[in-house]
Formats: structure tokens, sequence, C-alpha cells
DNA sequence: CAGAGTATGTGACTGCTTTCACAAGGTGAC
DNA sequence: GTCACCTTGTGAAAGCAGTCACATACTCTG
């Protein structure tokens, strides 16, 4: 296992794999191919091996990989065998829809803590969990020993939320404000901003 | 202007480039220099200045880019002078979300037709606009000339509904069902999927 | 158990992306 | 006008990522 530097590329397909295995399992495949996974996501065979290289040898010559096995190899790399507790910061329309996805939580993550920043919002209950108040969030996310965080506010706001929860050891946000918001070293940042993966296509169009 | 092929990963920077210069222009700046730029989106001067080298000189010697002729460029090379008429297949809560989110129209696209297939939402309003059957899809999809669509369907309907996207001669789709959707070639597709986002982050933590 | 078929893991290679470094040219102070 | 200072655009170089091709080894049939 050498698992020196794995290439931020590497690790970003890595959930895909773990993705399309869990759909594998769902359909009854015990083993599949590096063929047939990248069949699957439109990956070359050779890249899928190699990636996976990083890691370790999960194959068998001549058989493929063991599904199962595989999956638990990689939830084990992205440290999602854990359910991890995400605060989702801004309740507005796409908070509301992110708080309701029960997609979450059989892929390592669970939304327990919500804040906003609207009194007439404050209080109210949303998918079983209580809406705080934003003043809250530096005792709240020390409490809970919050790592993930979701930001769903407006993009006048986000830095400013960013920076709270930096301060309060947050190291993973998933940002829906489009804008680009700026964080310390060691604090990773997934942007997320529809119009931009629009605009990317509409240049092919 | 050279404008060959550029590759896939600049044109993916543009938008965000766009998205910059027009903050730029809130805040009243007229000018920026590729470093000023860089700066905010943690990207080297020297790529941005070799980026948009890919489709022209915008720039001045020892001044920069002027921020208003460089967003119209940048517009003009996006594709989106224009307002995009965009299909919603999916009304959940995360459709509802998009439905009602008023940050398309200024980036060059507009929620013009909604789907969804529960009958109990088929002729209700949402953001102003009718449900629609999906089964309408393909007659509607044609009159109204749509080449984009937004795909917020659960992913047991995702690939059908691709399917018929891809039909009705839809050229641009952004998924946000959590499964690999296969497309032809010339169909582009912009995946999001928020836990294949977060998972990329927990594997640093 | 032999042999045809199949699939992995990996070094070498190819091609793509980013960074570097500098000539060319614009700016602004005095 | 001159000079010190900036900033662009771009070849060259360096660094990364993806593909190829093959040795190795497992599977399955008969």
């Amino acid at each position: 296992m050498p698992m020196g530097k794995v290439p931020d590329i590497v690790v970003g397909r890595l959930p895909l794999y773990l993705r399309t295995l869990n759909y594998l399992i769902e359909e009854g495949h015990e083993v599949v191919s590096s063929q047939e996974l990248g069949r699957r996501l439109g990956i070359s065979p050779a890249q899928i091996r190699k990636d996976l290289s990083h890691f370790g040898e999960f194959g068998k010559q001549g058989a493929g990989y063991d599904v199962n096995y595989l999956r638990k190899q990689l939830t084990h790399i992205l440290h999602v065998e854990r359910v991890w507790p995400v605060a989702l910061v801004g309740c507005g329309a796409l908070g509301h829809a992110l708080a309701n996805y029960n997609g979450f939580l059989t892929k390592g993550f669970e939304i327990t803590l919500i804040f906003d920043n609207d009194p007439a919002k404050i209080g109210q209950m949303v998918a079983g969990k209580v809406i705080h108040d934003v003043a809250d969030m530096p005792r709240l996310l020390c409490e809970h020993g919050i790592r993930i965080a979701i930001v769903a506010v407006p993009s006048s706001a986000a830095q400013a939320t960013v920076d709270i929860l930096v301060k309060c050891r947050v190291r993973a946000i998933l940002n829906y404000a489009p804008i680009n918001i700026s964080v310390p070293p060691g604090v990773q940042v997934q942007n997320i901003d529809p119009a931009v993966h629009l605009q990317r296509m509409t240049y092919y169009l």
C-alpha cells in the first residue's frame, strides 16, 4: 500500500467509484472489472486501475474487483465509515431542500445543526430539527464538534459565515453561494454554482 | 484571436472569471490586473493571462484589463449575451428551490418550462410557471426550442429522463441526480452531487 | 491438469497543464 | 520628455495526468 501523496484529481474520482459500487451492490453484482466500472463512469479502465493502485491492490487477476470489498476499502479511504455531523447554514429554499435530502445518511453525512439569521425562522422546525440563530454558531459548533459545514446563505453573507466556521474549527465547507470565498490553508472548499456549471456548457452550444 | 481548440479545463474557468468581473463592476472597479483577479480566485496570474490569450488580447500592458470590456468579451465567448430558455425536470424540494432561484437571469438563463410526473403537482404554479406533465416534454421542448435542461428527478428516473431530453435535441444537461448518466457525443453534462463533493473533502480530514 | 481466456498492476511513454521569465509596451510623476 | 515602474502576452521549461502494453496470475472448461 504505497499511499504517499495522492493527487487531488484522483481523490476526486474515488467518490464516483464508491457511488457506482453502491449501485452495483443494489443490482446484485458481486464482482466488477475495471472495464465495466469504466464503462459506467465514462472513464478508461486503465485510469481506474491506476487510481486504485495508489492505495493498494484490491483486485484479483483474471476476475476483477470484489464489489463489497472494494466498497469497504474506498469507504475507509474516504473516511466515511462513520457518519459525520454536518452543519447547514442558511435555511432558504435551497437550505430547506438540503435539510430534507435523504441521500446524505447512507453516504456518511447527517445534517445535525441548522442555522439562519431570520428571526421569523429561528425556532421553527425543518426536517425534524430546530433552526438555530447564527449568533449561537460558535457555541453549538464547538459543542457538537462539527468539522463539516454546508453554506447556503446569500453571497453577501458568505465570506463572513465562512470566517466564523473556520474560527470554530470547521475544516470542510460545501459552498452554494455564487461567490469565491477564501479560507486559510488546511481548510477544504467545494463550490456549487449552477450558473457556473451551465455557462461552462453554453460555450459549446 | 487564435481560438483554435481550447482545452475544456480552460473553458471551465471562464465562468469564474466572469463571475468575479461582475462583482468587480458592482464594487466600482474599472480596471483589474491578472494579479488582482488571481488573488480573488486563488489562481496564478500567469494562468489567467494564458487562459485569456486563447481567445485574444484583451489587456493593456502597464494597466491591466478593462473590467467592462473583458466582461463583455467573456459573455460573448460563453454565448451568454442572450438569455437561454431552460427546462427544469423534477419539481421536488430541489426543483422548487431551483425554480425560485433568482440568480439565473443575470447569468444568461431563465427556467421557462417545468415538468413533473406527479399528478398532484401537474397544473400547479411554481415561481410563476405551470408544472407540466413529463408526458408533454417532447412537444413542449420542441415548441420552445429548448437546448438546456436541469435534471432534478430521483436517480431511478434520471437516465430515462435524459434519454427523452437528448431525443428532443437538448444539448446541455445539468444533472442533480446522484447517478452517472450516459449521453451520446455532442451532448454536454455537468453533475452536481453534494455527497460526492463532501466525500472528496473527508479524505483530507 | 492443461490450455484458452481474462483481468490486474505497473513502468514507459505521450500529451496536456501550469509555471517561469522576459521582451514589448503602457502609465504617471516631475 | 524622461525615467522608474507596471502589466501583458508568450515561448520555453517543468510538472502532472492519462494511456499503452505487457508480465503476472487467476478462472473456467473439458
